[in-house]
DNA sequence: CCGCACATGAAAATAAATTGCATGTGCAGT
DNA sequence: ACTGCACATGCAATTTATTTTCATGTGCGG
């Protein structure tokens, strides 16, 4: 991970209070939440997850929200279907997604560097670009290996 | 386009009966709008457009969950939020996303250059990548133009 | 320690997505 | 062209997800 555990919550506790929003209980179960999974959470998912905290569905959206309009997260296509949220950096290392078209899994790929072809693309189009986020589809490694048995060549 | 529109409809019953599925108006009538549409349209979306043919909400969640199956169609987070579908290649030429953070705008980037980037990507991870989906986000040139004035110098 | 503005919970309303089942229809085989 | 079957669809109902409203609670600056 990019930050320390025991740092992260500073950070974001500055983060909040760069955007005048307060640090709450709440705010930090969800961030904890995220910072603990290894995958993005879904609202539904982190209600289960934070039931025990008491924390409100209309609660997660909101925050959710927050969390994204100041950077903290960013919303990822799930299973094709449902959004779920993510740590962005520095609470998290950046990082690309592979969702297997074979298993159907979603694989992290942190040796990503796109960073300046991501760059130049926002250049020929005039653009500001200050994060991206790759989808990839395709077969992850296990599935990849197991659809070369039987094959000759590929 | 990729295609032409004449035979983007030959093409999409060749894809259908390839896998054993039936080319019917309904099939026809979304595959029409999302090839007229300039952006990915969500089902509630696609419902309101094709409120006339009177295509019912189920049918159409069941045709895009099809159309995203065999490749047609593949599925877009819209407004960081809702989850949108778009034709795919070869229906429509691959491009990638940008997303204003300044209007909120979702700006489609052709001039894309990063094939072999994606395919080392994969090749990093023993991956085989046959699809990639990337999503910028940042000011579009209207935006970052406009942020330039009363800049000093950037 | 006070007070205000932001944050939250509860409940309800709205919207979105799914399911079951009876009917309709594409299309393969004749 | 006709028939039959399996797939496709509509409808209604259900479940799940998301948003809104408003009264109450609470972080945090003064």
């Amino acid at each position: 991970m990019s930050v320390l555990n025991s740092d992260a919550e500073a950070l974001l506790r500055e983060r909040l209070q760069t955007h005048e929003l307060r640090v709450t209980p709440n705010r930090l179960s969800v961030f904890r939440a995220l910072l603990q999974s290894a995958r993005p959470l879904s609202v539904p998912e982190l209600a289960t997850h934070l039931s025990d905290d008491g924390l409100s569905v209309p609660t997660l959206y909101r925050i959710v929200e927050v969390f994204s309009a100041i950077g903290v997260t960013h919303p990822v296509l799930v299973d094709h279907q449902s959004v779920g949220y993510e740590l962005r950096e520095p609470f998290r290392s950046h990082h690309d997604h592979l969702v297997c078209t074979g298993c159907g899994r979603v694989v992290d790929l942190y040796n990503c560097d796109l960073t300046e072809a991501m760059a130049q693309l926002g250049r020929d189009n005039q653009c500001r670009v200050n994060f991206h986020q790759v989808e990839l589809h395709g077969l992850c490694a296990d599935c990849a290996a197991a659809s070369q048995v039987g094959t000759a060549r590929g």
